[in-house]
DNA sequence: TTTCACATCCCTGTTTTCAGGGATTCAAGA
DNA sequence: TCTTGAATCCCTGAAAACAGGGATGTGAAA
């Protein structure tokens, strides 16, 4: 049996997954919190496998409470129920620890199957999730698109000067002269718009040149 | 009826998932390419709704093929067919402009399914393909947690400091002496471990300092 | 109350970056 | 053949960053 808490701030939404929880066979319902504070608190009380987390939450939201869970009961896995499906915000939460991500116009059958496979250490994110998210990697690229050419040679000296060596290091490295090292990093910052050396890293980290 | 590329180096691959794209109503199997630079001549004779794409390809590989048939042809939409599943090579297509990523050993159905709601213009990725994207995510954030303090003061400079402002222009910003943002700044590099401004902007967006 | 972290400011001197030139060689295309 | 882009090297002078000190006031915590 998985046993599963409920954190939402509506009683009555509490009460509606629990009766849903209880058709399940392979789960149990444990209890529910109203906000984070009380999901902590019961939690010490209680062992739970997965919480049915929401974000908007009074006192300490999805987000903070998310943060908790995973650093002070790491054996216990969060799916997050949530009605916001924008890229960041799904990003935002997943890097506080959520284990999976489901959208609260999700079907019976889907919410069982992904507690199912949160509770054996998998992850899930419906496919509408899972849609944003690629969006948001796609848009960032497309940003970038303002690129330029780079030839090898600059793009030797921008990885060099990425990793934090000086001209005349980079020098050393490539065996040219600090002369070369320099104009190569003058054409950089003309070829790319950007007015110094942190331009670069950024334009460097932004298109990938590092991995 | 969707019209169908299958872009693979092996042609009895390309026979294999031809018979099968035959047996689906809703799809019409148009034509099948070795490599890239095949299936850009033959996206130049015949229009396409999607292409089924191979990564390792000879000539002219997925990943360029990709960019080139989202560049070339936008209408033509990208299923990538693979068996490599890791975070960043997944990224990299998906960047690259494909619409979907599938693995090889996915099954008739949902092969379908995936061809039907990229022609929608929507796009689709196998919950295998979703988890490592999710895991790549969570795990950049653990590998942040070799962060130090910074004070509330530091973090006003160092954003400066990414945005490429001078030290004097910082300092003219926080109406405070340039003595004082020199101070932040080797504070910055001693506390954060790095050599220069280029390791500082380096920390500032591994850390997500700046948005 | 006394530390202690933080923010502030200052100094000296060295190294590096930046701006704005110019020059040569070499290979590939027009 | 001529042009053009890339890579190489050089110059000067100004601005900025870097290294390694020291000093002061303030507010919070011990």
């Amino acid at each position: 049996m998985i046993k599963v808490i409920v954190a939402d701030d509506h009683q009555m939404f509490i009460d509606g997954i629990a009766e849903l929880l209880k058709s399940m066979p392979t789960i149990e319902f444990i209890g529910g919190a109203l906000n984070g504070v009380d999901l902590i608190d019961l939690l010490h009380k209680k062992t739970a496998d997965v919480i049915l987390m929401d974000v908007n939450m009074p006192k300490m939201d999805g987000y903070e409470a998310t943060q908790k869970v995973t650093a002070e009961f790491p054996d216990t896995k969060v799916l997050i129920l949530s009605m916001h499906d924008t890229s960041a915000y799904i990003q935002k939460l997943i890097k506080a620890g959520a284990n999976g991500y489901i959208l609260k116009n999700t079907g019976k059958a889907e919410l069982q199957e992904a507690i199912e496979r949160i509770a054996r250490g998998e992850s899930y994110y419906s496919q509408a999730v899972t849609q944003r998210i690629m969006e948001g990697l796609q848009k960032k690229e497309r940003q970038k698109s303002m690129h330029v050419e780079l030839t090898a040679r600059e793009t030797d000296v921008l990885r060099l000067i990425v990793e934090e060596f000086t001209t005349h290091e980079i020098a050393d490295q490539l065996f040219i002269s600090h002369h070369t090292v320099e104009s190569h990093r003058k054409n950089l910052i003309a070829k790319t718009g950007v007015k110094n050396i942190a331009g670069l890293v950024k334009y460097a980290m932004e298109q990938g040149i590092i991995s």
